[in-house]
DNA sequence: GCGCGGCCTTGACCAGGATCAAATAAGCTC
DNA sequence: GAGCTTATTTGATCCTGGTCAAGGCCGCGC
């Protein structure tokens, strides 16, 4: 779920590597990546963008988790995107955002500036094509999120969103979901309710109802243990969810 | 909302013009983009594609609605991008759909073979970019479209959907929407219903209470006419809603 | 004209989640 | 460790929108 996807992985060339940028760069596109580079950092609750900033940087996210979200006048405010290490964050050709980027946790993220990026992107093709790919992927993420929003029940929207965090966890730390399986929720309940379209007060009652059906176990407040993943993807509501891990 | 869009205007070259893909191209890339394209049409209710299904072309709108949507096992379903003329069917680099084509109205496309058109446009970088510029667009309203279904009230989600179908109605009329306009809701009450994630029945009795406030009158079931667009706009719960028509 | 099948509206009732309120737990500062 | 602050849980009550059911409207075929 959300945000474009790079692979953080050894290209053998970049110090933060951008295996899905420049595998297939040349030394002076590699060159030219690495001179516009350059890393940020903002504290857990700090603002990133505010929607209608101008762009100044794309970026991938390095470590910590940020999200992507839109507020009304009168304070509803709906998540749009989860942002975690490896996503991107900026929009190749648009000068300003048109969401709210927030660090939920300590941030850094390794921006590179716009305008050479964009320049970069229109002589390199297969950045380009690399980009649209991701956006793809962003695309087909939203759309299935909105079934999430406008279908399903309250405890199906949790078991949806422990089943996204659970598998991306797994996916980063190369586990293998067999059975029982462990992770962190980087998400307060008010953020989850925000990501959910619900209230913080039908969060954390609901986890306590899933907690009760014994589909998952906690350790304190934000610790999940999930005896038997099959079991909490039946509460998704999908009888397969979007496949594996992925 | 929706739909990968292609200008569909005259360019000189094209029996159906897609100015978009093809206003910069050489005389030759037209030739080949002529070479692919073939027409089809589908009567209303048709299925254009199941998810899952292999794509075969990527296509543009040309006349009549068509949906996207998906649908759980027990048969809710959630309609996530409502495609009009000039929107694009398909996804250059996949081979099948995620989603479910449903053609509301009498419809017909412009196809282009899928391999073709993805060949010509990794040899004609300009083609690629344009599809990016449209897929961020469409990232953008699905996520515009998140909010609807996560934190507004029935009656603003049915304010914020006439309103997108007054807009694009006017845009693609040439209308001034200064004050006073008028058009034909393309779906049913239940289709609206599967858009905003209610249900038919709500969808009526919000129309209803809408009518009853004078915020619109309707002629037959269909026909809609709005006296006053910023006493719409005011119902959507948005102050001012992604810009003018666009 | 008559009957039929879609689509739409309206009503009565119900329930899932929101709202309001209070208590509990977990850090953090000093 | 006492006293904050903030996150979370839990309870009581309310209300929006869902569910179930009955009619109305309209076009269409005969």
């Amino acid at each position: 779920m959300s945000g474009l996807h790079l692979d953080i992985k050894d290209c053998g060339q970049c110090p933060i590597r951008h295996r899905a940028v420049c595998s297939r760069c040349e030394p002076d596109e590699l060159e030219t990546l690495e001179s516009i580079k350059y890393y940020r950092t903002y504290e857990a609750g700090q603002p990133i963008l505010w929607s209608g900033d101008h762009l100044e940087f794309v970026a991938s996210v390095v470590t910590g988790i940020a999200t992507l979200s839109q507020t009304m006048e009168d304070g509803r405010t709906q998540m749009v995107g989860l942002l975690l290490p490896s996503d991107f964050i900026g929009r190749p050709g648009r000068d300003s955002s048109p969401f709210d980027v927030v660090a939920v946790s300590d941030v850094t993220l390794c921006c590179f500036r716009r305008r050479p990026f964009e320049d970069l992107m229109i002589s390199t093709p297969h950045i380009g094509n690399r980009l649209l790919e991701m956006t793809l992927d962003e695309l087909d993420s939203a759309r299935e999120w909105m079934l999430v929003l406008g279908r399903k029940t309250a405890r199906e929207k949790i078991a949806s969103l422990l089943l996204i965090v659970a598998r991306r966890d797994a996916s980063l730390r190369k586990n293998h979901p067999s059975d029982g399986m462990a992770f962190d929720l980087p998400l307060t309940r008010e953020a989850m309710a925000d990501y959910l379209g619900l209230t913080l007060e039908t969060v954390s009652r609901q986890i306590s109802a899933l907690k009760k059906s014994e589909i998952i176990e906690l350790q304190g407040k934000r610790r999940v243990i999930v005896p038997d993943l099959d079991a909490l993807v039946a509460e998704t509501g999908d009888d397969f969810d979007g496949g594996p891990i992925a």
